[in-house]
DNA sequence: CACTTGACCTGTCCGC
DNA sequence: TGCGGACAGGTCAAGT
């Protein structure tokens, strides 16, 4: 479940891995995945260089010397792990959790003129890449409709409240998830922002005070800062760019820790049901803000 | 328009 | 041991 800080520390990792690298060719294992024309992909991809990674929200973008961009979302279990030409062979002793590649999740294989390669691996086969020109990235219809990147310092306590103005009536956990309202929030960082600024997820945005709101602003930007510092979380799934697993999930306070003491009061922490997704809450430290008494 | 729910997928885990 | 069903959650489509 990549979320920003995923996504970020695997853009950190491929910038030093491959930009720069000339493509020789791209191997479409799956359709669903990536249907590019192979004429296209002669045309355009093929001994075009990389000249640069971003990233907006969770998407990915790699942009090419020939004026195209491939992007890519890695949903749920989506990974791109880059192996060099010292191809880590089985038994080697690294801490990845990804075996000889390909294997039966590798979507896609982009293969370098240097001998090279990067692996899109996704075994739920939710992830998508496209190919488009560089200029109509920012025209995704997708794209276009994301709210503030959370880590921008445009990004101020009134951005927020200004976005979740038009959620006033969502449960706050919705209103995060929603990558209009702020982009690249998931799971994970949603309950552990809530918890850090003592909100209920079940709140109603409309009822959540002002300065409560200033709070979570705080703590958002907080959540994720240190989990890229620790290079993102990984639940099960998450790899980085080589292979490795992230550590923040070992400073999670409330995510999967249901059934433990809440570490600031020492209530156990439960796990309920908000949204449709799974959420973890101390009772006791996260007010729930109903009525409008604003 | 605001908001909620189900579908898309596959691997894993739990109970019978 | 095998099997059905629930569960995981990012995003979109369809529903209220």
């Amino acid at each position: 479940m990549p979320e920003l800080p995923e996504v970020e520390t695997i853009r950190r990792g491929l910038t030093e891995l491959i930009v720069g690298h000339t493509i020789k060719t791209i191997e479409q294992r799956d359709s669903k995945i990536m249907a590019v024309d192979n004429r296209i992909i002669t045309s355009v991809v093929e001994g075009a260089h990389i000249t640069g990674i971003r990233r907006r929200a969770k998407v990915l973008i790699i942009d090419l010397s020939s004026g195209y961009s491939f992007v890519i979302h890695l949903k749920m279990t989506g990974q791109l792990v880059y192996r060099g030409e010292h191809n880590f062979g089985a038994g080697h002793p690294n801490d990845s959790l990804v075996g000889e590649l390909p294997d039966r999740s590798t979507r896609v294989v982009f293969l370098f003129t240097n001998g090279s390669h990067l692996y899109f691996n996704d075994q739920r086969r939710f992830g998508w890449i496209k190919l488009i020109t560089t200029q109509d990235v920012a025209k995704i219809d997708f794209i276009q409709k994301l709210g503030p990147e959370p880590l921008d310092h445009a990004f101020t306590r009134d951005v927020l409240r200004t976005q979740l103005a038009r959620r006033k009536k969502s449960l706050i956990k919705a209103a995060l998830l929603d990558q209009t309202v702020v982009a690249g929030i998931g799971n994970i960082y949603a309950d552990e922002s809530l918890y850090l600024a003592k909100i209920h997820p079940q709140s109603r945005v409309g009822a959540v005070p002002s300065r409560t709101l200033g709070r979570l602003h705080l703590a958002i930007k907080e959540v994720l800062q240190l989990s890229i510092e620790k290079g993102g979380s990984t639940d099960k799934n998450y790899v980085n760019a080589e292979g490795k697993r992230g550590s923040y999930i070992d400073f999670a306070q409330v995510f999967r820790k249901e059934g433990t003491r809440c570490p600031r009061c020492g209530t156990i922490i439960t796990k309920i049901r908000v949204a449709g997704r799974g959420t973890h809450v101390c009772t006791t430290c996260q007010k729930i803000y109903n009525k409008s008494t604003q």
